[in-house]
DNA sequence: GGTAGACCTGGACGC
DNA sequence: GCGTCCAGGTCTACC
């Protein structure tokens, strides 16, 4: 089944689906020689394997520019209904970033300049907030290369299957009934297991409402309190989850910032002081502050390893830890 | 409020 | 091949 998605006028899949870490993440695949974008989403407990191209591929353009604001050809594994291709396109709308207006991204380069030429803005996601939760808490205290593995793992031993043969990221339900010793003996998640079972059942049970926590109306502050309250979440986890939120005041702080601060910023000092100068060095960025900080970033990776759109999972999509990062700085 | 140590896994390193 | 050390963010106990 093929479906088309019409995208804003500046969007470009290559650039913008390969702009964030979670593009390296099972169920998600990029494949730079098609520059194509693969994924499986579970459709309330059917799972789809859907593979996005932009422009024509029988007639492919070598330059990318010329793909802006093509609109989207999705094929999909399976004949959906009505209701399914309603749902599947709000979930590719929610993980491709479709939704930004272009005002914002004007508003955005207007801030910070730099990214203005190469279009730079919108960053990728997960189809569902608790994908995004999940997925934050398998990126805390491990290095790179391992929250590729549990990601892969949680997939194939809980996610639903396709007719392709692959898995969806598990669903809160799914993830709820699961002990957590079988989590960890089996997704090699560590002692992370009580705490993801435990947002799994918060999420299956109503205690949490995807619905609540995207209520535009809600303040950051508000919703940051929230989110500290989750088990596994600390202020790192909390200020990533709100950029997933499109709420972009906050920097979600780690090592890696550390390791910018130190390399690219020339900061110097303790790890706690070296935060502090990059948390106020992107103050005046104000509600875009995340997207400058994450692009200046991306830029950095982008410097040693060529366009992300290039990059592949087994190889270059491992490089990323600070220790890495840094011996090649 | 601030801080030290435990938590778990996988990679690097030395033997 | 085995043992040891280290990196990574959150949580809890303690001061």
């Amino acid at each position: 089944m093929i479906v088309r998605l019409d995208v804003p006028r500046e969007y470009l899949l290559a650039r913008d689906v390969c702009s964030y870490g979670y593009f390296l993440l099972e169920p998600n695949h990029w494949s730079p020689d098609a520059r194509a974008f693969r994924t499986t989403i579970d459709l309330d407990g059917r799972a789809v394997t859907v593979r996005i191209t932009q422009g024509d591929l029988k007639q492919p353009t070598r330059s990318f520019a010329k793909l802006r604001g093509r609109p989207l050809t999705v094929h999909a594994d399976a004949r959906l209904s009505k209701s399914e291709g309603e749902l599947l396109s709000t979930r590719l709308s929610r993980l491709l970033d479709l939704c930004t207006p272009a005002s914002t991204l004007r508003d955005f380069h207007a801030l910070d300049t730099r990214f203005k030429k190469v279009g730079r803005g919108r960053l990728m996601r997960s189809p569902t907030l608790f994908e995004d939760v999940i997925k934050t808490v398998t990126s805390c205290n491990v290095q790179w290369p391992s929250t590729i593995v549990i990601n892969r793992r949680l997939c194939e031993t809980l996610g639903t299957r396709s007719a392709s043969g692959l898995h969806a990221f598990p669903t809160p339900e799914k993830l709820a009934r699961v002990r957590p010793a079988s989590l960890r003996a089996r997704c090699r998640v560590g002692y992370r297991d009580a705490r993801i079972v435990e947002l799994a059942r918060m999420f299956a049970d109503g205690r949490i409402d995807p619905a609540r926590i995207e209520d535009p109306h809600r303040s950051d502050d508000d919703l940051l309190d929230e989110l500290l309250d989750w088990p596994g979440i600390g202020p790192y986890a909390a200020a990533n989850i709100l950029q997933l939120l499109r709420r972009f005041s906050r920097l979600p702080l780690d090592t890696e910032s550390v390791r910018h601060g130190k390399a690219v910023l020339g900061f110097t000092g303790t790890p706690k002081q070296i935060m502090k100068r990059v948390h106020d060095h992107f103050l005046p960025m104000g509600a875009h502050r995340f997207r400058s900080y994450w692009f200046e970033i991306w830029s950095f990776y982008e410097q040693r390893h060529g366009p992300a759109w290039t990059w592949v999972r087994e190889t270059t999509g491992t490089q990323f830890t600070a220790s890495k990062l840094q011996s090649s700085a």
